[in-house]
RNA sequence: GGAGGGGUACCCAAGCGGUCAACGGGGGCAGACUGUAAAUCUGCUGGCUCAGCCUUCGGAGGUUCGAAUCCUCCCCCCUCCA
């Protein structure tokens, strides 16, 4: 094992903050291996790079030799994280909790070594709990401390209301660490409160109170938002190459170095000198290629990655027709068919109105050709490759009705 | 229960009787350029059979030659007091 003090300097990369960091390089110190848990929702395992950044700390301390637990809340799931909005969330069934976990492990196993990685249910040890023991746990909390969390004191605040069970999922996650005597737990900035309520517990148990240590929220596309699926800024990682690829190519020049260092494997020392060279006048493109290529191949191989950078410099470097075009039936009455009615039919604008637009702002092509005239036809009969801009293109097979 | 403020296009936000399909910003799309889908500049951003027409400003009525703008009722949000 590596010391204690090299080890808490790649670990400290890209954390937001560690309580308290001293403990942790004691514990390091110790040269056993730490017992390292992150908790993960059962209901969610669809996994998208802003994830990964956790998952990322679990692989550093794995490779310092240290037991890494990903622990599946299939118990807590019950419960949902409190949002003030939520009432209990239906049980998922033991088919669906094991289909989820299966999803997880071919997900995160892309990232960590599945031969030293444990995985857990927190049913393990919650199912078979009696409501003594449950009372038992919530005499370890009060409702003072319960209140500091910034969203139960927000809505009691404003008097809205706060179920009671919404109290017990801090405590079980809690409880979780007490049931693994873990020593370190991993979470999100947003988990912070949570996790603060393991060291709690463990104490109260007589354990020695676990470090918490929290990574960012890593920001979307979008550069300001963060990460996330419904704001349709993510990349997710069984994403197909090519669409992975192109998505890590569109960032900001300055998003590419948060992802750096966030998401990158490559030590700070290289992360150093490639900002210095790009300083000194390298094409970012290029640090940028070499960033979208690494995680790229993290999820679909070299071969992947490689498909990726083809398909990208192709497509869009070069304005290439894409090889396999998709190609649409499309029926018109009367033998024609205006060109903004077809870019419509075909899915290229959302109205005909916008294709208008795009012929008079000369971003349409046929056939390669562009074309001018808004109120140019289309004949019946055979094949057209319609495109709006460079991005949206279709072949379309135009036939009589 | 009392007093007041507000609901405008994807989001924020002007407008307060005609020149409003509705200022401005964000987002999105496109064009130019380039180092890529980055940066920058420019244009567009309700619908249609598109040099013309049709329907929008919480909902329903009304006044008026004419309303997002005035009146009535209704619905919904927010702030302060009890």
């Amino acid at each position: 094992m590596k010391p204690a003090k090299e080890q808490l300097a790649e670990l400290l990369r890209g954390t937001e903050e560690v309580l308290l960091e001293r403990e942790l390089e004691a514990r390091l110190a110790t040269g056993r291996p730490l017992k390292v848990k992150a908790g993960f929702d059962p209901t969610a395992p669809d996994l998208h790079l802003g994830h990964t950044v956790l998952v990322n700390k679990m692989r550093q301390f794995q490779a310092f030799g240290h037991e890494v637990i990903f622990l599946i809340g299939d118990f807590t799931g019950m419960i949902g994280d409190p949002t003030g909005k939520n009432a209990t969330r239906p049980p998922l069934t033991p088919e669906e909790i094991a289909a989820n976990a299966r999803t997880y492990e071919a997900q995160i196993f892309k990232i960590l070594d599945p031969e030293l990685t444990r995985v857990e249910f927190n049913s393990r040890w919650m199912g078979p709990m009696s409501a003594a023991d449950l009372i038992g746990l919530a005499a370890r909390h009060t409702v003072a401390r319960m209140l500091e969390r910034d969203d139960f004191s927000r809505r009691y605040a404003e008097g809205r209301p706060i179920s009671i069970h919404e109290f017990l999922y801090p405590l079980v996650q809690g409880y979780d660490s007490v049931a693994l005597q873990a020593d370190v737990e991993l979470g999100g900035t947003d988990q912070k409160f949570n996790l603060l309520v393991g060291r709690q517990l463990q104490q109260a148990w007589g354990q020695p109170p676990q470090v918490v240590l929290t990574v960012p929220l890593l920001e979307g596309l979008d550069g300001v938002q963060k990460m996330s699926k419904s704001l349709g800024n993510y990349v997710g990682i069984d994403e197909p190459p090519a669409v992975m690829f192109g998505k890590l190519m569109s960032i900001t020049d300055e998003l590419m170095w948060r992802y750096y260092e966030l998401l990158s494997f490559r030590p700070l020392a290289e992360l150093e000198a490639l900002r210095a060279e790009v300083a000194a006048g390298r094409n970012p493109m290029e640090a940028k290629f070499e960033l979208a290529h690494e995680l790229t191949a993290r999820f679909h191989g070299e071969a992947g990655a490689r498909a990726g950078r083809q398909d990208f410099d192709q497509r869009i470097r070069a304005g290439a027709m894409p090889e396999d075009l998709e190609c649409r039936v499309l029926e018109c009455a009367g033998g024609e068919i205006g060109l903004a009615a077809a870019l419509t039919a075909a899915g290229l604008t959302a109205s005909n109105s916008e294709a208008f637009r795009e012929i008079r702002q000369r971003a349409v092509r046929v056939d390669g050709e562009r074309v001018e005239d808004p109120r140019l036809t289309l004949a019946a009969g055979r094949r057209y490759v319609l495109a709006v801009g460079k991005r949206r293109i279709i072949e379309i097979d135009l036939r009589p009705a």
